[in-house]
RNA sequence: GCACCCGUAGCUCAGCUGGAUAGAGCGCCGCCCUCCGAAGGCGGAGGUCAGAGGUUCGAAUCCUCUCGGGUGCGCCA
C-alpha cells in the first residue's frame, strides 16, 4: 500500500514522458531492501521511469525522495546506488502495523486473492492396494498445505483424492483377499503365490469375508467371488488409508472413484471421448515405436488416439487399446472432464517425480477439454531419502521392506513429519532424518519454531505471575521504542506479502521458511533480555511497559500460530 | 535419441518471480547463563551462483547453447 503513496508522490511531480504518452507506473515496485541498513522500503521508480521522462535516474530519484519526505510516516528518504529511493519509516508507522496485527488476530494475512475462483487440489491418490508408505507423505503434506494456503487467501478449495479402484490391479487385490478368506476358513494356503499381494493387512479382510459369507463364496463362480472380495478389500484398504491420512492431519473433501467412470457401460468415458472427437482431437491410427529401447514384442497396431501433439504433447496418446478396452488415460480424460464440468477454474495435481512424463499429456488434455480456459498446475514432488542415525534407510518394494507412513508418524510425530515435508521446495529432493527431527534443539527447525510459540506463552505466564491481570494493551504500544522491538514488528509485517507470494507461486514451503525467520528474530530478541535488563518483556514495576511488550509477543504469537495453522502443525503452549 | 526437474559456502538448502556488498542451518574457530526456559543467543572464517554467449540502467533469477546429475518415454495401472 506504500506503493500507492509513492505513485501519488510521483503524480505531484507532474512528470511527462517525452513521447507524450501517459507514464506507465506498472513497473514501479516497492519492497524492503535485502540489506536492512538501506532502510525499510526501497523503490526502483526513478530507474524505471528515467528513460521515458528524459532525466537521469539519480536526479529523478532525488525529486521523488524530496516529495516522499513530506509524508509524516517517512522519517528519512535518501537516494542510493544507481537510483534507488530508500525510505526509512517512522516508528509510529510500525507500531500501527503491530496494532493491526493484534486486532486482526487469526485473520491477519488473509486475502481475497482467490475470491470467486474454484480450485481443485488433487493429492495422495495412492492406489487402494495396501497401507500408505513414506513415499506418499510428501505429496500428502504438500497438497494439504497448499490447499490450506489457497483457502487462506480466499480461493474456494476442494481437496480431492482419486481412487484407482478399477483395472487389473484391484482385481489382483481381490484375488489376494479371496485367498485370505480361504485361509480364514481354516484352509492351509501355504506361501502367497507370485503376483498376489502378500501383506498381512489383507488377513482381516479375509476374516471379515468369512464371518459375513461363511462358505458361500467357495460355491460361487470364481468371477463373482472375486468381485465380492474386491469390493470388500477396496473398502477396507480405503478405510485404512483414511486412517493413515488422519494420523497426518490430512482430510479430503472428495474421494472420487475411478469405477464410477467405468460404470453403466463406461458411460462417462464414452461421453468424454465423444466430446473430444466432436472437437476433432481423436483419430484412429498407429504410433511410432518408442525411441529408447524398443520393446521386443513391438508391432504396429491401429488404435483410437488422442491427437495431443496438436495441443502441446510430444506424442499422441492411446485412448482405446487394440483389444477394445479403454486405457487408463481414457479414464483420466473422463475424470478431467468431470472436474471441469464441476466448475473448477484451476486443477492442481500433486504428483511424485516419477510422473514427470504425465505433465505434457495432462496439459494437452486440459487445453483440449476446456479450449485452454482451465488453468492446470502440476507439482512434482521429488524423492524423500530416509536417514536413521546418519545412515540411509534401505527400502525395496520387492522384499516388502518398506517403511509405512504410519510408522514414521508414530515414531516422530505428525508435526515433525508435516513441517519437514514442507521445509523444502517440492521440486527439490529431500533428506528426512529420523533422529534429527525429534531432536530438541535449534538444529531441528520444527522444534525451533514450536519453541518460539512456547516461549511466547511463557512470557505471558511470567507476566501474569508477577503483575496480576496484565495483558497486551494496544493503547500502550507507543512505549515500544527500542530499534530491536521495531525490527521484530517489521518482520511480522511481511507476513501478508509472504502468504501472497507463496500462494501465487503455489510454493507452500515459503511459509515454513518465513516462520523459521520469525522464530529466529524472536529468539534473538528474547535473548537480549538476558544481557540487557532494560529489554525484558516483563518489567515488574512497570505495568504499562509490560503490557506494551506483551503486545509485541502477542503479535509474534499471532503470526506463528497463523502460519503453523496453514502448515497443519500445532503451536504448543509449552514444550515437554 | 526425445522430454521434464535440478546444478548457489566443505555438507544440506533459501533467495520475496530482474535490484544494491548473494543468505540460513550444519560443520569449523571464538564469545555470552548467581533463573524472564542457554531446549537459546552473538561474532569469525568460508562463493568465479556449473560454463559460455545474449536481453537492459541492472541477471543467481529471463532467452540460447555446452557440460554435469536425476526422472520418465506404445495397448501398465
Amino acid at each position: 500500500m506504500f506503493r500507492d503513496r509513492i505513485c501519488a508522490a510521483i503524480d505531484t511531480l507532474g512528470l511527462a514522458s517525452s513521447d507524450g504518452e501517459p507514464l506507465d507506473l506498472s513497473r514501479v515496485k516497492t519492497e524492503p531492501p535485502r540489506d536492512a541498513d538501506h532502510g525499510d522500503l526501497a523503490t526502483n521508480a526513478a530507474m524505471v521511469l528515467a528513460k521515458k521522462v528524459g532525466d537521469n535516474p539519480r536526479a529523478l530519484a532525488q525529486r521523488i525522495a524530496d516529495a516522499m519526505a513530506a509524508d509524516p510516516d517517512v522519517s528519512e528518504a535518501t537516494v542510493a546506488g544507481p537510483g534507488f529511493v530508500n525510505l526509512r519509516l517512522a516508528d509510529g508507522f510500525w507500531r500501527a502495523r503491530l496494532a493491526e496485527i493484534i486486532e486482526a488476530g487469526a485473520d491477519y494475512g488473509r486475502a481475497a486473492l482467490g475470491a470467486g475462483t474454484k480450485v481443485n487440489v488433487e493429492y495422495v491418490s495412492a492406489n487402494p492396494t495396501g497401507p500408505m508408505h513414506v513415499g506418499h507423505c510428501r505429496g500428502a503434506v504438500v497438497g494439504d498445505t497448499l490447499a490450506n494456503l489457497l483457502a487462506f487467501v480466499g480461493f474456494e478449495v476442494t481437496k480431492e483424492y482419486y481412487i484407482n479402484d478399477a483395472g487389473a490391479q484391484v482385481e489382483t487385490l481381490g484375488r489376494s483377499a479371496l485367498l485370505r478368506y480361504r485361509e480364514a476358513l481354516g484352509e492351509d494356503i501355504g506361501a502367497i503365490p507370485e503376483g498376489l499381494y502378500p501383506g498381512d493387512y489383507l488377513k482381516p479382510v479375509g476374516q471379515a469375508l468369512a464371518a459375513e459369507h461363511g462358505e458361500a463364496l467357495l460355491r460361487m463362480a470364481e468371477g463373482e467371488a472375486v468381485a465380492i472380495a474386491t469390493d470388500a478389500a477396496i473398502e477396507a484398504m480405503m478405510a485404512m488409508i483414511r486412517d493413515d491420512l488422519a494420523a497426518l492431519n490430512v482430510h479430503h473433501d472428495v474421494f472420487f472413484s475411478e469405477r464410477t467412470l467405468h460404470a453403466d457401460g463406461a458411460r462417462k468415458i464414452r461421453k468424454a471421448i465423444n466430446d473430444l472427437t466432436m472437437k476433432g482431437h481423436v483419430y484412429k491410427g498407429t504410433l511410432p515405436p518408442p525411441k529408447g529401447q524398443v520393446p521386443e514384442d513391438w508391432e504396429d497396431r491401429e488404435q483410437t488416439l488422442f491427437r495431443s501433439t496438436e495441443v502441446g504433447d510430444d506424442l499422441d496418446r492411446p485412448l482405446v487399446k487394440s483389444d477394445g478396452a479403454y486405457t487408463y488415460f481414457a479414464a483420466d480424460v473422463a475424470y478431467f472432464v468431470d472436474k471441469y464440468e464441476r466448475g473448477f477454474d484451476e486443477m492442481i495435481f500433486v504428483l511424485g517425480a516419477d510422473h514427470g512424463g504425465y505433465v505434457k499429456r495432462m496439459e494437452a488434455l486440459a487445453r483440449a477439454v476446456s479450449d485452454d480456459r482451465a488453468r492446470l498446475t502440476i507439482l512434482l514432488c521429488q524423492l524423500v531419502k530416509l536417514f536413521k542415525g546418519g545412515e540411509p534407510v534401505k527400502m525395496s518394494k520387492r522384499s516388502g521392506q518398506f517403511v509405512t507412513l504410519r510408522e514414521v508418524v508414530d515414531e516422530v510425530g505428525r508435526d515433525a513429519v508435516r513441517f519437514m515435508m514442507i521445509y523444502r521446495k517440492s521440486s527439490e529432493p529431500l533428506d528426512f532424518d529420523f533422529d534429527k527431527v525429534t531432536e530438541q534443539s535449534k538444529d531441528n527447525p520444527v522444534f525451533y519454531v514450536q519453541y518460539a510459540t512456547a516461549r511466547c506463552h511463557s512470557a505471558f505466564r511470567q507476566a501474569r505471575e508477577s503483575i496480576s491481570g496484565v495483558e497486551a494493551d494496544l493503547s500502550a504500544l507507543d512505549l515500544l521504542t527500542h530499534p530491536e522491538e521495531i525490527a521484530v514488528v517489521r518482520k511480522l509485517a511481511q507476513y501478508p506479502k509472504v502468504v501472497e507470494a507463496a500462494a501465487n507461486s503455489r510454493e507452500p514451503h515459503r511459509i515454513a521458511y518465513y516462520l523459521h525467520d520469525v522464530a529466529s528474530e524472536f529468539h534473538a530478541h528474547w535473548n537480549r533480555g538476558t544481557s540487557d535488563d532494560a529489554l525484558r518483556f516483563v518489567k515488574v514495576n512497570d505495568r504499562q511497559l509490560t503490557s506494551a511488550r506483551l503486545g509485541l509477543v502477542r503479535g509474534v504469537l499471532n503470526v506463528l500460530q497463523s502460519g503453523l495453522g496453514i502448515l497443519g502443525v500445532e503451536a504448543p503452549t509449552q514444550m515437554r
